[in-house]
DNA sequence: ATTGACTGAGAACATCGTTCTCGATATGAG
DNA sequence: CTCATATCGAGAACGATGTTCTCAGTCAAT
């Protein structure tokens, strides 16, 4: 499980093919490289097209972030959005969304899913420049993964489960919290005094849990 | 009040002349101009000093940044820690914490005080890449704050207003959610669709006084 | 006064994002 | 089939940045 969270090949959409194999050549690149390693140069060598083709299809480097930054959540909103459908109640399901964020790829030594970390990472430290300089584009980027969250809120509320309040808003400070903090907490943490990512993942939903309960 | 948040020039410390001045530049600099604006180039234009003299005090630019993040936390640490002590009991102490860094600097539209949020969100930005870069000094530099809330919590659970839980992961919890929420969220507002900040501080401490409270 | 370490000023280098140039190739008209 | 025009790949070029290097000038100690 998890795994198709960041299983992502850029889906067929009304993308032309050329921005497919660019956003493609991104998400691979930001996730064996980091952020770092995601040069223009380095997308070009890797999809084998010229520079020209590039700025054809974007308009300038924030642009493919930003398409990149849309295609993996939109990916794990619509991985998560099936997933749930067999769990019960909101709670249970806002449980399971946050800690499948947490835990992403299980925390498995796998050497072929530990740098999946990275492109999370890295997607993270660009939310607030993006904010910045995008902040429409971006706040449409993840509004799947935000709305997935704020429908189970509503329904929470309906169930008298969450209290009430705005939930695009609650929705927001629950994203926030879980993203920042996972790649904080799992950068930050020496192999030898490490969290486990799963008490990790617990303490992330015991905060929220009490945070949006009725 | 808030002011003394963002006031800081360099504390004497130990710490040589030439590293104050150049600290003192970035300090400024990240105020007025953004993350965009601070350059070695800028740093040293605007201290009057060599480029040599910058790479006798600090390893990089990194070193540098992380040097302005020391130096802003400690400083609100220091001027948190003094304002709390005249309130009567933690959880008054920690929404005074709380709302402080999400107010600021009053919001208000004095040009002097309009540009403070920046060196906030410059610093929320560079976080998340220090904590891969540098985790240890990163870790150390947001120690003061995070201890502050510490405190805080574990006077809390001891008058059994705060559940029982890690003191330190709560703090880290709370202190990521605020700072990083702060600055997409302020950033992202459209001077129209404007969440109020008065509002925005309302919301996130009852966000995080519901997780937190026993 | 001479020597030697230190240091200021900035040239130089590598890399980045972005733009520009140019020649090849393809395409459509006559 | 030929030629004119548009399209596009390949990469040079530009400006900015972080970092390193060079080379005098300065200042202190012997």
């Amino acid at each position: 499980m998890g795994s198709a969270l960041i299983a992502g090949q850029a889906e067929a959409g009304q993308m032309p093919e050329r921005a497919r194999k660019i956003v493609d050549a991104a998400y691979h690149l930001l996730q064996t490289e980091g952020l770092e390693g995601l040069t223009i140069r380095a997308v070009l060598l890797r999809s084998g097209l010229a520079r020209r083709a590039f700025y054809d299809q974007f308009a300038g480097k924030d642009d493919l972030v930003l398409a990149v930054f849309a295609q993996t959540l939109r990916d794990a909103a619509t991985y998560l959005g099936a997933e749930i459908k067999a769990l019960p109640d909101p709670m249970t399901r806002l449980r399971y969304i946050v800690t499948s964020i947490v835990l992403g790829s299980e925390a498995r030594t796998d050497p072929d899913h530990q740098h999946e970390d990275r492109r999370g990472a890295a997607l993270s430290r660009e939310h607030l420049r993006l904010a910045e300089s995008h902040p429409a584009e971006l706040q449409s980027a993840v509004r799947p993964l935000i709305d997935l969250i704020a429908t189970q809120l509503a329904d929470g509320i309906a169930a008298e489960q969450v209290r009430e309040a705005p939930v695009q808003m609650l929705a927001t400070l629950v994203y926030n919290l879980v993203s920042t903090t996972v790649h904080t907490e799992l950068l930050a943490e020496n192999a030898a005094q490490r969290t486990s990512r799963q008490h990790l993942s617990t303490e992330i939903w015991a905060f929220c849990r009490r945070a949006i309960a009725a």
